[in-house]
DNA sequence: ACACATTGTGTATGATTGTTCACTGAAAAA
DNA sequence: TTTTTCAGTGAACAATCATACACAATGTGT
């Protein structure tokens, strides 16, 4: 028995730490609910929020200081969202036939088995509050940055100087969180309309891939005349 | 005196119309004001908008059956915002020297010029009201495919197929909207923070014109395998 | 085994909310 | 001139809000 000094420090730490985490994460996972019904984060009440997770108001206190300090950690976890994605995007088999498309493909089943917290990126990424606008910044930006390194590990446009392969993921980042909230949008059993979705999806990030492709040839032609292809 | 029969109809009938035209705007300008000051519109309470506007709370109801119907109207008056930008954009010189980086100029200012309507496209488009969301997509989608008359009238990219053009144009204002929230949260002063962002606005523009300039030439390659140029 | 620490509850308070109602005063219509 | 219309007011209502405090219950460390 007194064996140890100081024994089940965090073996069997489990019981009362773990209820406290588990309410903590209900809270959470309140606030998300509550913004998939339509609400904007800066419009949640406090008490509101407790109600959804089922416990009493003044239990909020013990997890979170006000409803910011909720609103930064859900941040943290979307940012973990996010980066799951990268995970499962390394996952895939580099240029198989069609991959561009298979990629959107899994981002769409991604983003429609995530709801929750991609409507709240996409809603609070521009929304109210100041705090939590850069906080999600910032993790789409770690985002950002962690794409343009797998392009670069994977040796894909080599050419491409660091600067502008980063602006390439941004406009391709840019391009997936406009793609997110229309699939959110998105009234179920419309096929029709997803796969037009997905197409339009494709082609952008062709669009911009095939920027990048090319990126050293005649880009700076452009800002002179637009549409000419002759003429000095 | 009595010369007509019902003198005054509208010649001189300024004062009572006029006056509710102007609490109503007043009221709008409330909301938007409230917002510009980092809060999401569905957080807006409407005593608030009734204080802020100076009104008693239930002048409201004069207007508005409830917020959401200010909203509504709201969006609206930023439609007229954007409509106007077009025409702004019309008068300029087509195809000058440098016209990209003119142009993307032009926007910034307009979009400091215009911040309050602004901040609120930002904030709502993604937001947390479906109805104000798909309202001011609405608006989105009329500008964009504006934009894309206009490029056909001015005969650019005349190669481009119209669904191709629609698309090109829906980027360009993807990219649009992003370098608005950048605009809108850029520290005053920063000359140099906004120099660059500039300058990555411009060629991200860039990169979405190349494509259309080079629409037809092998961008179905892309899909295959990205970043090699040789091999089959 | 026992004292402590901590998570969650219940109650209370003052402020603010949306909405109703009867009203006022001045412009518009007669 | 007289009457009507109507934008805006102010008081009242029940509901909800954030927050504070004392308290209960229970796992934890000694």
């Amino acid at each position: 028995m007194a064996s140890g000094a100081s024994p089940q420090k965090q073996a069997n730490a489990v019981s009362r730490r773990a209820r406290k985490d588990q309410t903590r994460a209900n809270l959470l996972q309140a606030a998300l609910t509550l913004m998939g019904e339509g609400r904007s984060f800066t419009s949640l009440a406090l008490r509101e929020i407790a109600r959804e997770a089922g416990v009493a108001p003044t239990a909020f206190y013990r997890h979170f200081r006000n409803t910011d300090e909720l609103g930064l950690a859900l941040v943290e976890e979307v940012g973990i969202t996010l980066r799951r994605l990268l995970r499962e995007a390394r996952k895939m088999d580099v240029a198989p036939r069609d991959m561009l498309r298979r990629s959107v493909s899994v981002y769409q089943d991604y983003v429609k088995l995530n709801r929750l917290p991609f409507v709240f990126i996409s809603s609070e990424r521009s929304g109210g509050s100041r705090i939590l606008r850069l906080a999600i910044r910032n993790e789409v930006t770690h985002f950002t940055n962690e794409m343009a390194q797998d392009f670069r590990l994977l040796g894909l446009y080599p050419n491409l100087p660091t600067a502008s392969l980063q602006m390439v993921c941004s406009m391709i980042v840019m391009t997936m969180l406009a793609a997110a909230t229309d699939i959110l949008d998105l009234p179920p059993d419309q096929a029709l309309l997803e796969a037009e979705m997905s197409e339009n999806f494709v082609q952008q990030l062709k669009i911009i891939l095939f920027g990048a492709t090319h990126w050293d040839q005649d880009l700076a032609a452009l800002s002179a005349k637009p549409g000419r292809k002759d003429e000095a």
